[in-house]
DNA sequence: ATTTAATTGATATTAAATCTCAATTTCAAT
DNA sequence: ATTGAAATTGAGATTTAATATCAATTAAAT
């Protein structure tokens, strides 16, 4: 099922079917967890198929692209900072289109994530929410 | 104020409070923006002070360790993937001691994200939220 | 089967972040 | 204020993830 979703992905944009996509898509979809580039190239190796860092690195961008694969987290070019210090706590929206960050707090949310942590026995310090989307501008500009 | 509680924070763990360091943190609470490492490193050459690249990087680990300043994106090593298709969304709870990561979704939480995005004109499309703190194993290993 | 454009892989390159280590600086104890 | 031990600094080397290069190969439409 997802192989046809990736090869009608491929093939709206002209690119083919590869082997070392094929192999890469099955490793892929071969367990539930999560996984880093290098240990995926290792594991189509022992698998028998092969495919070459360069093109798993390059396959994973495909399929993330084509929404089969989510990055857990998301990565900028560098790690991003700031002083929290004499702030309250508050989460992101990030517009895809011309990258405007909006910071926002809500209480109920935070009590809602308290109370979702306490249910799975868990005592939350510290979190990250970062939703992207678009903001009124750019939806406007369309 | 962010001074006194750094100098204490560096008293505490046997270590200096040096001009490079002084540098680095004047800087980060100079501005509320976001910011990345090398930025930083510049924006502290032409404000006349310095300190060099090793020494901005240090710092911004003491710093963060401190508690004074945040990551906005927590990165691991690398980039961590999963394959989201025929699964549901969800969201991560991940534990500082031990690691174990626990997959959550709450109806709940998500119509009120929705809501706050439509209450700041924004289109949420995708999000991450990844609460950190500790399993109920490991509280009780305590 | 042929042709054309995309793809591959080995290697080079880039870039963020950390490490090395001799020279320097901090700061507590005099 | 001086001293001395331990921490810190900076320049450059190193590490590591990820991307770019490019000649040889391969997919797939005709």
């Amino acid at each position: 099922m997802e192989s046809k979703i990736f090869q009608s992905f491929l093939g709206e944009k002209g690119l083919k079917l590869t082997k070392e996509r094929i192999a890469v898509l099955k490793e892929v979809f071969s367990s539930h967890e999560h996984f880093e580039p290098e240990e995926l190239y290792l594991r189509i190796k022992d698998s028998g198929s092969k495919a070459s860092r360069a093109s798993v690195y390059r396959t994973l961008n495909l399929l993330v692209e084509s929404g089969l694969v989510e990055k857990v987290t998301r990565t900028e070019k560098s790690n991003v900072y700031e002083h929290t210090f004499g702030h309250s706590h508050h989460d992101h929206m990030i517009c895809n289109g011309c990258g405007k960050i909006i910071e926002f707090y809500s209480e109920k949310l935070e009590a809602l994530q308290n109370e979702i942590c306490r249910g799975n026995g868990f005592i939350g310090k510290t979190h990250t929410l970062e939703i992207r989307g678009n903001c009124e501008k750019c939806i406007k500009a369309k």
